[in-house]
DNA sequence: GCCGTTTTCGGCCCGACTGTTTTCAGTCG
C-alpha cells in the first residue's frame, strides 16, 4: 500500500476512534476530510517538507505533524492513545450501516460490545432488548444490516452497477406520471465501484413512480418510503455475476422525487460527490447565499427553509444556472470530486468516447479472443474507427494461448494481407501484447519486436511483488526503445486483486520522456490506469492510451468506462492517442522505430 | 482541527426519514 494510503488509513482510524470517544465532531471532519484528501494526493507524502504538507487544503500544523511522526516512526502516538482507550474491534462494527457513534458508543458502554462477533451473540442471546431506545425493529435492523454488510459488502464494479440502473430507469420511466428521470450518484460521475445506486425523478402525481419502485422485480427489503425519498435493498439479476460472488448478493438503491422546478438542484446535489457539494455550499455562503436540494436562495435569517417559505430561487431548474450563479463553470459529473477542480475558470476539453477512433489492444482466435482477425476488424469499421490493432498475447501467457515466435510471424503476415484487403477503408496494424517478465524483460527479443508495428508491453504476473521492484520492472519496459503502450500498468483486478503499487510519479515522468503512452484498459474489471493514476499522467504531460482490450465483439462497449476513468483524470483530447487522426497515429507509432534505430 | 478578499476567533452544509418518544436524536447521503 502507497504511503499516501497508509498515512490515510492512519487518519481515518483516528476519526472513527474519536467519534467514539465523543470528540468534538468538527475535530472528527477534520481528520476524514485531510484522509480523503491525502488518500487523493498526486504527491507522494513522504518526499514532502512540513511546509509543503501544511500548504495541502485541509491539513494543518497538527495532522501535519502526524504525518510526519508517522513516515519516521511508523506511528502515531495520538493514535496509539485512541487505540487504548477504544476497543478496536468497534471500527468494525461502525461500518454497519444504520449504526453510527452514539449507538456503537452506547453498545460498547451500555452492554460491553466490543467486536462484531460480540454484537452478534448479544442480538442472538436478546440481552440487548433490554437496553432503553432498542425496539424489537432497531434489533431486527441492525440485524438485518450485518447480513447486508457481509453479502454485499463490497462496492459493485461500475460494470455491473451501470446496467442495472439503465434497466431500472428505463423501468420506471414508463410509469405514469414519471417526467424526468436520470441516475446521479457515484455512477453518474463515473466512479470505478459504486457503493448504491441514486435515482432522482420527477414526477406527478409521485405516488405512482413510489409504489412501482418499492414493488419492482427484486426487491428483497423497503428501508424508506417517504413523501420525497425511498430507499430499498435489491436483489442482483442471476446474469450479473462478478467472478462468482455476485449471486446473491444486495445493492441498495435510493429513489428521490423533486419538483419539476427543482430538477437541476436535485440532480447536482444527488451526483455529489459530497465534498464537491460541501464546497458549492460554502461558496454560495460567501456569495449570501444558500444552496439545497431544491435550489440557490438568497440567503436571509430565516430558520425555515426557503421553499418551505415560498422563497423564489436564484437559480433551480438546471445544474448549468446553478453553477453560473456561483460564478463557476459547469463540471461534467467525472470531475465533481473536490479535487481542485473549483479552481478552474474553464473545463478543459476532456476527452469523449465520440472522439475515440482508433482501438488499439485486441485479440483474435490466434491467442484467447473469440473473434476471427476479419470479424476483429468487421467489427472495429462498425465503431467507426480508422485504426484497429491486432495484438494478441505473446509465448508467456501460455493460459491465454499465447503465440511463440513462429505463430507469431505467420500472424503478422496474415494481418499484413488484412490490411492490404481493407485498403483505406481501415488501418489494420500487426502487434503484440508482450507479456513483461518479472524482473522487466518483454518476452520477445528486440529483433522479434522490431518487425511489429506497435508493442503493447503488459504485465500479467507477478503482480504482488513489493512496491521498489515493481517500479524498477515497469521502468525498464518504458525505457525500451520499442514499446508504445504500456497496457493495465498495475494489474490490478476488481474488486480484489490490488495489483502492483509501483512509484506513479517515477512512471509517468519516465514515460512523458521516452513518449510511451500508458493504456487506460476500459474493461470494468480493471480501469487501470485508475482515475487518480490518470490525473498525474495528465498533470505530468503523458500520452493516454484509452482501449478496450477487446476478446470479444462486445467488448467494444466498455469504451465509456475508459472514458469515464480518462475524464475523472481530466484527460483531454490532444494527450489521448486514440484520438489523433489515423496520420498523426501513425507517425508517432513509426517515430518511435526511428528513434530506436537512430 | 482547519480556515480567513469583512475574520487569527468563531465559525464549520443541509434536509429527509426512522424509531420510539410525545418533540427529537441519530443516521444517512
Amino acid at each position: 500500500m502507497s504511503l499516501n494510503a497508509q498515512v490515510a488509513d492512519a487518519l481515518d482510524q483516528i476519526a472513527a476512534l474519536m467519534e467514539l470517544t465523543g470528540e468534538n465532531r468538527f475535530k472528527v471532519i477534520a481528520h476524514e476530510r485531510a484522509a480523503r484528501v491525502i488518500r487523493d494526493l498526486s504527491e507522494d507524502v513522504g518526499s514532502m517538507s512540513p511546509e509543503e504538507l501544511q500548504s495541502v487544503e485541509g491539513v494543518g500544523e497538527k495532522i501535519a505533524r502526524k504525518i510526519v511522526q508517522f513516515r519516521e516512526e511508523g506511528r502515531i502516538d495520538e493514535l496509539e492513545e485512541l487505540r487504548a482507550k477504544v476497543p478496536a474491534g468497534l471500527i468494525e462494527v461502525l461500518q454497519v450501516p444504520g449504526l453510527g457513534p452514539k449507538t456503537v458508543a452506547r453498545l460498547w458502554k451500555e452492554a460491553g460490545i466490543t467486536s462484531m462477533d460480540e454484537l452478534k451473540r448479544a442480538l442472538d442471546s436478546g440481552e440487548l432488548e433490554s437496553l432503553p431506545r432498542m425496539g424489537a425493529k432497531t434489533l431486527q435492523n441492525i440485524r438485518e444490516a450485518i447480513a447486508f454488510t457481509e453479502t454485499s459488502g463490497e462496492r459493485l464494479p461500475i460494470g455491473i452497477a451501470l446496467p442495472e440502473a439503465e434497466a431500472i430507469v428505463a423501468h420506471l420511466r414508463s410509469v405514469a406520471g414519471v417526467r424526468k428521470i436520470a441516475y446521479a450518484g457515484s455512477l453518474r460521475r463515473g466512479r470505478d465501484t459504486i457503493g448504491d445506486v441514486d435515482i432522482v425523478c420527477v414526477a406527478d402525481p409521485p405516488d405512482p413512480v413510489r409504489e412501482a419502485f418499492t414493488t419492482m422485480a427484486g426487491v428483497r427489503k423497503v428501508l424508506a418510503s417517504g413523501e420525497t425519498k425511498c430507499s430499498v435493498r435489491l436483489a442482483m439479476e442471476g446474469g450479473q455475476v462478478v467472478d462468482g460472488r455476485g449471486a446473491g448478493r444486495e445493492v441498495q438503491v435510493d429513489l428521490r422525487i423533486v419538483p419539476a422546478s427543482s430538477w437541476g438542484a436535485a440532480l447536482l446535489y444527488f451526483t455529489g460527490s459530497r465534498a464537491h457539494n460541501i464546497r458549492l455550499r460554502e461558496r454560495a455562503l460567501k456569495k449570501r447565499m444558500t444552496l439545497n436540494e431544491y435550489g440557490l436562495y438568497p440567503l436571509d435569517d430565516d430558520p425555515t427553509p426557503p421553499q418551505r417559505r415560498g422563497v423564489r430561487p436564484i437559480a433551480s431548474r438546471t445544474e448549468e444556472a446553478i453553477y453560473t450563479k456561483l460564478g463557476l463553470p459547469t463540471y461534467p459529473p467525472e470531475m465533481r470530486e473536490d479535487r481542485g477542480e473549483l479552481d478552474l475558470r474553464e473545463i478543459p476539453p476532456l476527452v469523449e468516447v465520440g472522439d475515440i477512433r482508433a482501438e488499439l489492444h485486441a485479440h483474435t482466435i490466434a491467442s484467447d479472443g473469440r473473434m476471427t482477425l476479419a470479424e476483429l476488424v468487421d467489427a472495429a469499421i462498425e465503431r467507426g474507427f480508422h485504426t484497429i490493432a491486432v495484438t494478441d498475447h505473446s509465448k508467456a501467457s501460455a493460459q491465454a494461448n499465447g503465440l511463440s515466435v513462429e505463430r507469431l510471424r505467420e500472424h503478422v503476415r496474415e494481418i499484413r494481407e488484412e490490411n492490404a484487403r481493407r485498403g483505406r477503408t481501415i488501418e489494420v496494424l500487426a502487434g503484440s501484447e508482450v507479456d513483461i517478465l518479472a524482473d522487466g524483460r518483454l518476452d520477445y527479443e528486440d529483433e522479434v519486436l522490431a518487425e511489429l508495428d506497435i508493442v503493447v508491453a503488459s504485465p500479467h504476473s507477478g503482480l504482488s511483488q513489493d512496491p521498489k521492484k515493481a517500479t524498477k520492472r515497469l521502468l525498464r519496459v518504458i525505457e525500451h526503445p520499442l514499446v508504445h503502450i504500456l497496457g493495465h500498468p498495475t494489474g490490478r483486478l476488481l474488486p480484489n486483486r490490488r495489483g502492483l503499487e509501483p512509484d506513479m510519479h517515477e512512471i509517468v515522468h519516465a514515460a512523458r520522456e521516452h513518449g510511451v503512452a500508458l493504456e487506460i484498459n476500459s474493461h470494468w474489471k480493471r480501469l487501470d490506469l485508475r482515475d487518480t493514476h490518470v490525473r498525474m499522467a495528465v498533470e505530468a504531460g503523458c500520452l493516454i492510451a484509452i482501449d478496450c482490450d477487446v476478446h470479444r465483439p462486445e467488448h467494444f462497449d466498455n469504451l465509456r468506462y475508459g472514458v469515464m476513468t480518462a475524464r475523472r483524470g481530466w484527460l483531454t483530447r490532444d494527450h489521448c492517442v486514440n484520438t489523433w487522426t489515423r496520420q498523426k497515429l501513425l507517425q508517432w507509432l513509426r517515430q518511435k522505430r526511428q528513434g530506436a534505430s537512430g
